[in-house]
DNA sequence: AGCACGCCGACT
DNA sequence: GTCGGCGTGCTC
């Protein structure tokens, strides 16, 4: 059945009755029939009615029981393609049991491709049949020659090679020159070759990965490559895919963001001779579908794409990487709220592969685990002494502040004067898109705010729109209050990017300033702003978050935090860490290699743990404080946490649902529940958000308890929803 | 997740 | 008098 493939597939057929996996939001699989003739096995993917329609669904076993259902249907067909892997239907279940997620809803992340079932199109092309046409023509002729390698052709690299007109081919066609073949899709991408181009490595890197390949005991394990930006960790893991490679695995490399992952190409192929296949959310469906099924058929053996990546349907996995381990946008909720570090652990377990994190400032948990023993530690040093670390200094913004109306302190200023004069670039970061944060009226005091949510609207002056960073609302920034009618009374009060940029096209007229961030254009804009920025082409770089990552430029030799406090404040058990993690990226942009750079931090708390382990640059202090606060707090990595957010259109209504899952919790010794209360942002898209925290001890099945306790709640009913984030990161 | 069924407001 | 809002329940 499935000879059209390469490899051979263990068929252990089941039935006459099977239990599928229905890629729908049910709470198990249901039981087919199949069908006289029809043969699956474990991980057949096929389609079964479901009520009414076709339901794609993945075969998961034997039926739950023997005659479960007087109305047993029969699957309706057998897709030919291999059968997913266990280790796949394996990560399933558990992440599906870990997040509370509905099975059938972690499922649909794994099929993510209908088209991909299907045999692929075969390609038109054309071969020569034979004699030569009657009428030679000097286009027809090279055609003729470019196909003299025998081989067919494409059309439009027949067109393209010869430089002719398509009708040249159609011409050649119709008189009996060329015919038309068919031939088999090749694949997305050619295999990587592992002995392309290896890196010349360092002492420490070859040292790194000598410990990586020494940890390596042929099934799961966990390394953790820690090193500074600079450090060289891409040269070092990128051995380790060939090595995953030449035991004829495959891999995958998984970014925190899509804005990384054309630069990742670019570097994989000069390495390895090939493209990797890409995964992410921006591909076509064809694109997509020729991905999907070539790493079903191992085709594929490299892929490079953001986390959903990790739910493709490898049978030979053998190496994940997680770059920017750290990154709190590995865990971001779509439609089920799973940690992709956690999960790549997960199915790296399940499929006896390697994990490799990556990360210049390492996540506390993986930085525990690498300290107990559980991750291999592989530290990389500078390749270049100290000149990558730059020297940072903090603003203290009580005594060395900006004067009134200006947010970029004189200190800081003179820098920027001085790389100007040196004819080096400046980087201003701030983490705060649009102008203002707040808009006031002077005359009444009305704050704008947004009608769905319970946040400020966020000034965009630039696209002249006052915006809800939380739902997207947008109107107009009005000339006149709103509340009172005042007319120019209107105050922005704190900066955003737009307001820096502003004040630099003052303060710096002569400079050539670019602002970036994440709504300044599509992913294209934003590269090519990038690649301007490193053909030097800019001399001040205003840009938030999306400028900390990744990329790194030549001439970049001074870093200036506009706002180095923005998320310490809140009560966020991981405000220092995030703090510390992005102010170690940001600055580290400045100085790389042969030049060292400066950093300035405008703070008004110098005397903060964060600051204080930036300034001296004791990133291990830093951590071993950290990790203390944890365990004196019983917060992760040494205890478990888990919110429950209940929301509804009323808040009396939600609150006293809440008050109702409350009083249901079950005892258990050990965990300790907050709240009911509020959640920070109380208010989004119209919707009261009411929140209930659970922590518990690092040894106890917290999925398991919130699972028990939400089936002996009341049910929720009519708009109240109740959503659950084990291991929440982000506490609004 | 879909989708159909079912009960209360503004319209050709 | 109907069209249609989305709350509720069901799918082997």
């Amino acid at each position: 059945m499935f000879g059209l493939f390469s490899f051979s597939v263990v068929m252990t057929p089941l039935g006459p009755v099977v239990s599928v996996m229905v890629s729908v939001a049910v709470d198990g699989p249901y039981s087919y029939r199949v069908p006289e003739g029809m043969v699956v096995t474990r991980g057949s993917i096929v389609v079964v009615p479901l009520g009414p329609r076709p339901t794609l669904g993945v075969v998961w076993g034997e039926p739950k029981d023997n005659f479960a259902h007087n109305r047993t249907k029969d699957i309706a067909h057998v897709f030919d393609v291999p059968p997913l892997s266990e280790e796949l239907l394996r990560t399933i279940d558990w992440v599906a049991r870990y997040t509370l997620a509905q099975p059938g809803m972690v499922l649909r992340g794994a099929l993510r491709s209908r088209e991909a079932l299907d045999p692929p199109r075969p390609i038109i092309a054309y071969e020569r049949a034979g004699s030569p046409p009657e009428r030679m023509t000097e286009a027809r002729a090279r055609v003729l020659s470019v196909m003299d390698d025998g081989f067919p052709w494409a059309k439009p690299a027949l067109i393209g090679a010869s430089g002719v007109s398509a009708a040249v081919v159609d011409g050649l066609v119709k008189s009996g020159a060329l015919r038309q073949v068919e031939i088999p899709a090749p694949p997305p991408v050619l295999p990587p070759e592992p002995d392309y181009a290896p890196a010349t490595l360092s002492a420490g890197q070859q040292a790194g990965l000598d410990m990586i390949r020494a940890h390596d005991n042929g099934g799961f394990s966990v390394a953790l490559l820690d090193g500074i930006t600079g450090s060289g960790k891409t040269e070092v893991f990128f051995e380790s895919v060939a090595d995953a490679l030449v035991a004829g695995r495959q891999v995958a490399v998984i970014l925190p963001e899509i804005a990384l992952t054309h630069t990742f190409l670019d570097r994989f192929e000069k390495r390895f001779g090939q493209r990797a296949a890409e995964w992410h959310s921006e591909m076509t469906p064809v694109q997509r579908a020729r991905v999907w099924r070539g790493v079903l058929t191992g085709d594929v053996r490299a892929v490079i794409g953001a986390r959903s990546a990790l739910f493709l349907p490898f049978r030979e996995l053998g190496l994940l990487v997680l770059d920017e381990e750290h990154d709190g946008a590995f865990k971001q909720a779509d439609r089920v709220n799973y940690h992709g570090r956690d999960m790549a652990i997960v199915r790296a377990a399940m499929a006896e592969a390697r994990v490799i994190l990556s990360s210049a400032t390492p996540s506390v948990e993986s930085r525990n685990n690498a300290n107990i023993g559980r991750y291999a530690h592989v530290r990389l040093e500078s390749r270049f002494a100290d000149a990558a670390l730059p020297d940072i200094t903090a603003l203290d913004m009580r005594i060395d502040g900006p004067e009134k109306g200006q947010w970029i302190a004189p200190k800081l200023a003179r820098a920027v004067f001085d790389a100007l004069d040196r004819e080096e670039q400046a980087l201003l970061f701030l983490n705060r898109r649009g102008y203002a944060p707040l808009t006031l009226c002077r005359t009444c005091g009305h704050q704008y705010q947004c009608p769905e949510c319970s946040t400020w609207l966020v000034e965009h002056r630039f696209r002249g729109v006052l915006m809800c960073h939380h739902c997207g609302h947008e109107e107009r920034a009005p000339d006149v209050c709103g509340s009172c009618g005042a007319t120019d009374s209107l105050v922005a009060v704190g900066p955003g990017i737009e307001r820096i940029a502003e004040e630099v096209a003052t303060r710096f007229p002569g400079a050539r300033t670019v602002v970036l961030s994440s709504d300044m254009g599509s992913m294209r804009q934003i590269r090519d702003r990038f690649a301007e920025i490193a053909r030097g082409e800019y001399d001040i770089i205003i840009g938030t978050q999306l400028v900390a990552k990744g990329h790194h430029f030549e001439k970049l030799s001074l870093v200036g935090v506009i706002d180095a406090d923005l998320g310490l404040a809140h009560g966020d058990p991981r405000a220092a860490e995030k703090t510390f993690q992005v102010l170690t990226q940001v600055t580290g942009r400045a100085g790389r290699e042969s030049r060292s750079g400066k950093a300035f931090l405008q703070t008004y708390h110098p005397d903060h743990q964060v600051m204080r382990a930036m300034i001296s640059g004791d990133r291990e202090g830093f951590y071993a404080h950290e990790l203390e606060v944890r365990k004196q707090g019983g917060l992760p990595p040494f205890g478990r946490l888990a919110a429950l957010i209940v929301s509804g259109n009323e808040h009396l209504e939600a609150m006293g649902y809440a008050r109702a899952i409350m009083a249901a919790a079950p005892l258990a010794e050990g965990v300790r529940r907050f709240g009911p209360a509020d959640a920070p942002v109380a208010m989004v898209r119209g919707r009261h958000r009411i929140r209930i925290l659970v922590q518990s001890p690092k040894e106890f099945d917290l999925s398991g308890y919130v699972r028990f306790w939400l089936q002996n709640s009341p049910p929720a009913k009519g708009n109240l929803r109740v959503q659950v984030d084990i291991d929440p990161m982000s506490f609004y």
